[in-house]
DNA sequence: AGCGGAACCTGTCGGC
DNA sequence: TGCCGACAGGTTCCGC
């Protein structure tokens, strides 16, 4: 589902209804999200504590618990947080329930199961989010670094702005709307695009991401905000999901290629 | 070391 | 209507 500018909508629309709050309860259904741990095991960990802080760092959802713990979530593609204050049985979808007061259940949801939970200490908490690479909003992305990451790969340019190791959050709407608006051919190597070129993409990898957090996220067939309204970043949308259809730019139809397993969407005309 | 591909899951949609 | 394949916003692991 969600890219940075969705998980930076959900965390602002989250945090004042769940900061300060004491998980009182949990109900797990469905698997886990945190194996090998078990159901008994991961709600004796969390159950009681209190949410002091909620934070984003890329795609990722850090709950800080005290007595001092933190609950690292990532909702990969179908994971959904949920507010609601009335619930009588699980639906179909639902996985893990957090009971934050008498009327107020914070619902994890994902259809396909691929969402993930992880407990953590402040050490091993800063061991995994040391592996990613920079925020994308913040000044370390900038033209020297991103000059590095161009040099040392051999991979197109969709590819790097998709590797979380290197830049964190974009996925793979983004990294074709960013290309689209940046007028770059996804399939350019990284090390052969020019100075102007990779400043180009830094400009407007920040800009889209700053409109698209601006506007909500987007909301592309299930994703929604904590409140359950829209995103409106999809109207914005150029190419992605658009084949065939005419370029905003040029009109000529968008193209569809598929690179290293993802639909990758461009115009053939406006991107070089 | 860095890369491409498969795997993890379930649901939806379009074509026949 | 029913079946089948393609596809879906992500990450991790494995072999080369």
């Amino acid at each position: 589902m969600p890219e940075l500018p969705e998980v930076e909508t959900l965390v602002t629309g989250l945090k004042p209804h769940v900061v300060g709050k004491t998980i009182r309860k949990i109900n797990v259904f469905r698997p886990l999200p945190i194996l090998p741990l078990k159901p008994t095991e991961f709600i004796r960990a969390v159950e009681s504590k209190k949410i002091v802080d909620l934070t984003r760092r890329a795609k990722y959802l850090i709950f800080h618990l005290k007595p001092e713990l933190y609950l690292l979530t990532h909702l990969r593609m179908t994971g959904k947080f949920i507010l609601t204050n009335h619930l009588n049985s699980p639906e179909k979808h639902h996985r893990v329930w957090f009971h934050l007061g008498k009327r107020k259940i914070l619902v994890f949801e994902d259809v396909r199961c691929l969402g993930k939970m992880e407990l953590a200490t402040k050490v091993t908490l800063s061991q995994k989010l040391g592996r990613l690479g920079v925020e994308p909003l913040l000044k370390k992305l900038n033209v020297s670094y991103f000059q590095k990451c161009c040099n040392e790969t051999i991979r197109p340019i969709k590819a790097l702005l998709m590797d979380q190791s290197k830049i964190a959050g974009i996925g793979n709407i983004y990294a074709s709307e960013i290309l689209f608006q940046a007028g770059i051919h996804p399939e350019r190597q990284a090390k052969f695009l020019t100075q102007m070129e990779r400043k180009q993409i830094i400009h407007t990898i920040k800009l889209i991401l700053k409109k698209a957090i601006q506007l909500q996220g987007m909301t592309v067939s299930d994703f929604r905000r904590v409140d359950n309204k829209i995103g409106r970043f999809q109207n914005f949308l150029n190419v992605y999901g658009k084949t065939g259809q005419p370029c905003p730019k040029c009109a000529r139809p968008i193209q569809r290629i598929v690179q290293y397993q993802r639909s990758t969407f461009f115009c053939s005309h406006c991107q070089h």
